[in-house]
DNA sequence: ATTTGTGCAAATCGTTTGCATCTGA
DNA sequence: TCAGATGCAAACGATTTGCACAAAT
């Protein structure tokens, strides 16, 4: 049979990655399995390496802090900042916003029904406009 | 004339701080003076420390640290997180949010007229009650 | 072949802590 | 007096970077 010309290991994956204009190489693919297979996630990168680590994969650290940030510009993921201390990414790129469980550090969505916030309803600084609104609702234990 | 009883320099920053439980010692009054004297501040401990060394005021850095984390458990200041790389303090506690300038670092007040999030508009996750609603408006100069 | 990515370990940066010394009540 | 504060420097933990090597097109 024939040579095949398009790639057969080219999956969806591999592709977003291609169009983001990623390279995909074997550690963007399988972190980006990682991230993207079961649905919406939130998670550091210690996290996320841990997991790879877990699964067999073979990646740093370090390249997983770097995958995260290329995927975050590349406009795959969304960086959340909720503790001064820790960053969490989220996968869903949707309008939406964030539970913050302090006492377990847990990044949670809020279910669609809720915070809808009208960035209308305000004027920017002189100057600048508006890039995102970020709504935490901080809970706790009770 | 008599001796006085009640003490003649107890301004009140001072009795704000004993009223938190907090010493008026020196560097907290003197902190307390640089934070509050000209009503509302947007300020990490870096900035506070300088400003009070451009004061002649001696403090060093981990008791500038030190002091904000005492006044913002002592519900003098407020944490303000919206840069993963640096901690914001503010000084107004009523019930508001801000904008955050990405370009700059600053974060300002919104004024008033703003966003009201509404708590009621969600439940939060079981076993959980909400402690406070973060709205953080992210602009950018254009 | 050339460009781009990766891994490691060292460097960085904000923040915290241990401990000896000082200070306010 | 003496519990509580402060200062310094060392410790810390998350993130980043420099550089030699490896992989993708």
């Amino acid at each position: 049979m024939r040579k095949k010309i398009r790639e057969t290991t080219n999956d969806s994956l591999s592709l977003r990655l291609r169009l983001a204009g990623l390279r995909p190489t074997r550690q963007r693919s399988e972190l980006a399995n990682l991230l993207f297979r079961n649905g919406d996630r939130h998670l550091t990168a210690e996290i996320l390496h841990a997991e790879a680590m877990a699964e067999g994969i073979k990646v740093s650290l370090a390249t997983v802090y770097n995958t995260l940030h290329q995927f975050t510009q590349a406009g795959l993921l969304r960086q959340v900042v909720v503790d001064a201390t820790r960053s969490y990414f989220d996968t869903n790129m949707g309008d939406h916003q964030h539970f913050y469980c302090e006492d377990e550090g847990a990044l949670m969505d809020i279910p669609d029904s809720g915070i809808m916030v009208d960035a209308s309803r305000f004027v920017p600084p002189a100057g600048t406009t508006v890039q995102r609104v970020d709504v935490v609702v901080r809970v706790k234990h009770s």
